[in-house]
DNA sequence: CTAATATAGGACTAATTTAGTACTAATTGA
DNA sequence: TCAATTAGTACTAAATTAGTCCTATATTAG
């Protein structure tokens, strides 16, 4: 339904990787050689979560990453941003006057609402409950029946 | 943050002008020259929405097209379901074993989980509620201090 | 000190997706 | 019957995304 690049889901599965031993430092292709996904993709998201802070690493014999929060206090929120990056720069909804067609939009500021609370969902989601089983989250999820027969999400495996 | 296309973006514009004049017929064309998008984009998206079930069309002179359902029962999931179609299908989460990773990929279930979530929070929102200027919500909206610090959103305003 | 193993950063290419256009057919109302 | 309008399909161009490669830098073991 809403859709993330391939390289933010990896993202995502690389985080959790790391969540299930935190204490361990991981080579990229180790993570690699797991997750299924190419070594140098996997450098590559490995560079971006570092560069945005969710990940550090060390260098050299014996380096590897390392989450840098425990899982806990870490939101899928927060590796979606990290890996999307700040796209939304040059739209509209980020700055006044980007927009040629901002006068004729009245819906602008409703879609900034609907974001906030996608945000809000996807905050309340920790990269610790990721690594648990998919069972029950009992408080946030509650899904209508309306909603759960609808299409299917856009989230690939990997 | 999260990403829907143009022409999904452009798809609630469409739905949104609908709405404000829901007991008249709209051409393409008319629709094209106020949004300020190119009339063989605008027919694209209302063939598609007309598809869809969301949009109703009328062929001939005079002819054009309306809303299918009252604004106030259309809730933007649909609108974004409708536009963005059943790409899901090739992926990992509408089926079981199309994705090669699926044993190695233990997050699934809970992706699952916060589409619905997401799914939810889309199907709070209304079309009716698009139309009018951006002020209160006050049940479905109540952001929290650290979700609007945030980056901003990636929603185009078109 | 040196060799081996890792990450860091940037440039580049290929592939995929998306947006937009064009053309023809069908329908309707005057 | 004619003009306006949508319907459907195929195609092209542009933009984005994914993925690879190369060189530099850091760290540890021996």
């Amino acid at each position: 339904m809403l859709r993330m690049s391939k390289l933010t889901d990896y993202g995502t599965v690389v985080m959790t990787y790391l969540a299930r031993e935190p204490e361990r430092l991981h080579a990229a292709s180790e993570i690699a050689g797991h997750i299924r996904v190419a070594a140098p993709t996997v450098s590559k998201i490995l560079k971006t979560l570092v560069r945005e802070g969710l990940v550090v690493s060390h260098r050299g014999v014996k380096g590897g990453h390392t989450l840098a929060r425990p899982a806990r206090d870490i939101s899928m929120a927060e590796v979606i941003d990290a890996m999307e990056g700040p796209i939304a720069l040059t739209e509209c909804s980020s700055a006044e006057g980007l927009c040629l067609q901002e006068t004729f939009c009245s819906i602008r500021g409703n879609w900034q609402k609907i974001n906030v609370v996608i945000r809000e969902a996807l905050s309340d989601v920790k990269l610790a409950e990721m690594v648990e089983p998919a069972t029950q989250h009992p408080v946030l999820f509650q899904p209508r029946k309306s909603l759960i027969e609808g299409k299917p999400p856009l989230t690939r495996c990997t």
